[in-house]
RNA sequence: GGAGGAUUGGCCGAGCGGCCUAAGGCGCACGAUUGGAAAUCGUGUUGGGGCAACACCCCUCACGGGUUCGAAUCCCGUAUCCUCCGCCA
């Protein structure tokens, strides 16, 4: 969420920077309800203030009222007096909720300003690629994709994942299961051992106010699964983000214990409303999936170097696996809501014959600090905003597809990347399931 | 699900319907003292908002209502925590 005070000081330049990505602020709405809200405040203060000397003055009235018993119509007069002041502060503060409830909800709908290294666009196809890391390997064969591997192999069982849950679920068997759990410690093990992030096991289900408070209420409810018993709803985390940046939520951090780096490897859950007949083959799109997540906090002006950081603590994932990727930044237009500069990693995939994306590290700024009401404070009690960063650090199904694509032979056996082995307890799938 | 108890500032902890502009302590910051430190002494220290303003004013004692001229204090509701019972992986 924006302050409103802060977008209405850049004015036309946040005019600009938020037509780069399709929205149109209207400047002169925001300023007159940022005004209406200003002086219905004043208002109800100054009425309030008048309040609390009417009130003093019946006491001291009633205090000589004691001892002198002539002053008592006095003393009716002045609480008449008292009791009429109460009926204007309450419409006052009708007022300033009405006023204060527009401006919100206005608020509450503009996106974050595209950071000015963002690349003009809407679209996937304008954004920029940084780099490219890795040599897509070269087959003397016709690489199979995942799907077809996992099938055959017998380690994804897409049909049964239909029969229990429906369209976009997958299910994992024997190796393809130890498989994932493999990858998903490792990258724990990577982060929290040589980048330093803090594990965290979340709760998976959080209440409305959290959802608003990083951002995916109200914008995006109908991507989000919702449950609930009797009137008590909650929602299924749509990425560990959720819950590892509204953790702080209304706290103050100390700023000397900034930056702080937090991972979680949670189930994520997504509706995927709006991607119907998009991505309907194999595990990289589906209801349900598993992640691992980095989150980092600190101090305002920081974030831009920040991102670079958990960027190269993403990229590590795969240096590390010896997958092929590239680096992209995404257009203006085609970042999520929070962010003010995104950058993607995509996977090769000889399946596809493509990257595909399997990462997406944004630094948010301070937009949604602000909004979850995340501080920070120095040793001399001075006030500071924090920026919030948030990346895939990575999902477990896009980088497991990713590992049976690049390291398939051609007798339809899988090698693993050295490093999952110990966690895994096998080297090799083999063609028939088996593992060596 | 049932019965009781609790919720006060960064932390602990007092608090009679008006002098709560919240005692006291701890912690922290700054200063004095010191060769330097400890100890000691002094000063400051909840967080928001209105405003050009560190002036002034308003709000903030879990949250939301109510009673009253006036609420941390009384009443109602909600949330969370604790104890016990029930159920449960």
């Amino acid at each position: 969420m924006h302050d409103a005070r802060l977008l209405l000081e850049l004015g036309d330049e946040a005019v600009r920077r938020l037509r780069r990505r399709g929205y149109e602020l209207d400047l002169a709405g925001l300023e007159a309800m940022s005004s209406r809200r200003a002086s219905a405040i004043g208002t109800v203060d100054e009425l309030r203030a008048e309040s609390k000397r009417a009130a003093a003055e019946v006491g001291k009235a009633a205090k000589a009222g004691a001892s002198s018993a002539d002053v008592a119509p006095d003393l009716t007069a002045l609480k008449e007096r008292a009791r009429e002041l109460k009926e204007r502060i309450r419409e006052a503060e009708e007022e300033v909720e009405a006023a204060e409830a527009a401006l919100r909800d206005l608020l509450l709908v503009i996106p974050n300003l595209p950071s000015d290294d963002a690349p003009d666009g809407d679209s996937e196809d304008d954004a920029v690629e940084v780099r490219r890391v890795g040599e897509p390997p070269a087959f003397g064969f016709t690489p199979r994709d995942h799907v077809e591997l996992g099938e055959a192999m017998g380690i994804l069982d897409f049909g049964r994942a239909a029969k229990l849950s429906g369209a976009r679920f997958s299910l994992a068997r024997g190796p393809g299961a130890a498989l994932e759990r493999a990858i998903a410690t490792f990258f724990l093990a990577l982060h929290t051992g040589r980048h330093g992030y803090t594990e965290f096991s979340p709760p998976y289900l959080v209440s409305g106010q959290t959802m608003t408070g990083t951002g995916q209420l109200p914008k995006f409810e109908e991507d989000l699964f919702r449950t609930g018993t009797g009137d008590r709803g909650l929602y299924l985390i749509p990425t560990a983000e959720v819950p590892l940046t509204a953790l702080h939520a209304d706290e103050i951090l100390p700023a000397e214990t900034l930056p702080r780096a937090y991972t979680s490897w949670t189930p994520c859950f997504r509706s995927e409303a709006g991607s119907y007949g998009r991505d309907t083959r194999g595990i990289l799109r589906l209801h349900q999936f598993s992640k691992v997540e980095l989150v980092r906090i600190c101090a305002a002006e920081e974030s831009p170097r920040e991102l670079e950081v958990m960027l190269g603590h993403a990229e590590a994932c795969l240096q590390e696996l010896g997958l092929a990727y590239r680096v992209i930044r995404l257009a203006a237009g085609d970042m999520g809501f929070n962010a003010q500069l995104t950058y993607d990693i995509e996977v090769w995939l000889p399946g596809q014959d493509t990257y595909r994306e399997i990462s997406s590290c944004s630094d948010c700024g301070t937009f949604q600090a602000r909004r979850s009401g995340i501080r920070s404070k120095d040793a001399h009690g001075g006030r500071g905003q924090v920026a919030t960063l948030n990346g895939s650090g990575l999902p477990i199904g896009r980088s497991m597809a990713a590992i049976l694509e690049q390291c398939q032979s051609e007798d339809g056996s899988v090698t693993l990347p050295e490093v999952l082995a110990p966690y895994a307890g096998f080297r090799r799938i083999l063609a028939d399931g088996t593992t060596e």
